[in-house]
DNA sequence: TTAAAACTGTTCAAAAATGAACAGTTCTTT
DNA sequence: AAAGAACTGTTCATTTTTGAACAGTTTTAA
């Protein structure tokens, strides 16, 4: 059938164009990261946690899908660095929660700013979008992540 | 200025959905590299080289972003593995040229069937997508990584 | 033609990321 | 309430990734 194999060649090409996206994406987000003296998955977390202001440890592994051996370590240079604090829950001695401190929002802020972040770099790359191309990229991202985080969440595979 | 203040917090917004969707590839890509004995810099190479068969080392640094000592190291398992042809460039004793076997090949479409592979769970997900969202994703994409490509790549930064 | 500089890829020690085992806690079931 | 199962996070040995030094080649320019 014609159609089909047109299909699967338009998935193809998307994964691509997003991976095109990604591999530049990851080149600054490492760059951003070693300029701060942070690793990829701490600059992760600080992102991740950063419009919450708090979050538990638990909630920063679902939403990074990072390993929990990963996140352990990272969190803990965060918090040996004072960007992080970290205290047991209340009434739940097994959670952590996690916060930024203010050395840690103002070390965000600072990030944004510097020049040749992913962040400025990135700002720069959308610029000349219009309103209406924006909303439909949000919108269209928006649907594929949703698919995608609701697979595989379900059976097996956790965090390990 | 209340809109170069909309600007910055629509980039924000931007930067995320492609964060959110690229976690999530991510995280595939890694499970169907290492349901195939890959590591993702391997996977991420046969993917390269796929529609053109064979390449030059040195390009596929330069489209993968990959340190050069990575690169090297996956390339030589890919060969081990009988995936990739490696054969110097004739007229030039510095340059390898790789090929796709055609194992390689046969590897590559293998992996494009699997059930809960990248690619399976991404047609999935782009299913549902009309004619227009897919060209629009493809054509602001496509303008998004073309900027970040040239960004960078000129100056100090190369693939040490 | 040479010497110096730039290029391409490899090697290897160091750094980063991860799985597996674990320790302590909480929840369930009896 | 006691035993067992499930949860949350840490530790540590192993694996993966990477930067720096290098070896060999080609280009530049003296």
């Amino acid at each position: 059938m014609g159609s089909e194999n047109q299909k699967l060649m338009r998935s193809t090409q998307l994964l691509r164009s997003f991976w095109n996206v990604q591999k530049n994406l990851m080149r600054f987000v490492q760059k951003t990261a070693v300029e701060n003296d942070l690793s990829v998955p701490q600059y992760s977390i600080l992102m991740t946690i950063a419009p919450h202001k708090e979050m538990l440890q638990k909630s920063l592994g679902e939403k990074t899908f990072l390993p929990k051996s990963t996140l352990s370590q990272a969190v803990d240079g965060l918090v040996q660095a004072g960007w992080l604090n970290r205290q047991q829950v209340e009434g739940n001695r097994r959670e952590m929660q996690l916060s930024l401190s203010e050395k840690g929002e103002a070390f965000i802020k600072t990030i944004h700013l510097q020049e040749g972040s992913i962040h400025q770099v990135f700002r720069s790359a959308v610029e000349s979008l219009t309103e209406k191309q924006c909303d439909e990229l949000l919108e269209t991202h928006q649907r594929i992540a949703a698919y995608l985080e609701a697979q595989g969440a379900g059976q097996g595979e956790g965090t390990k």
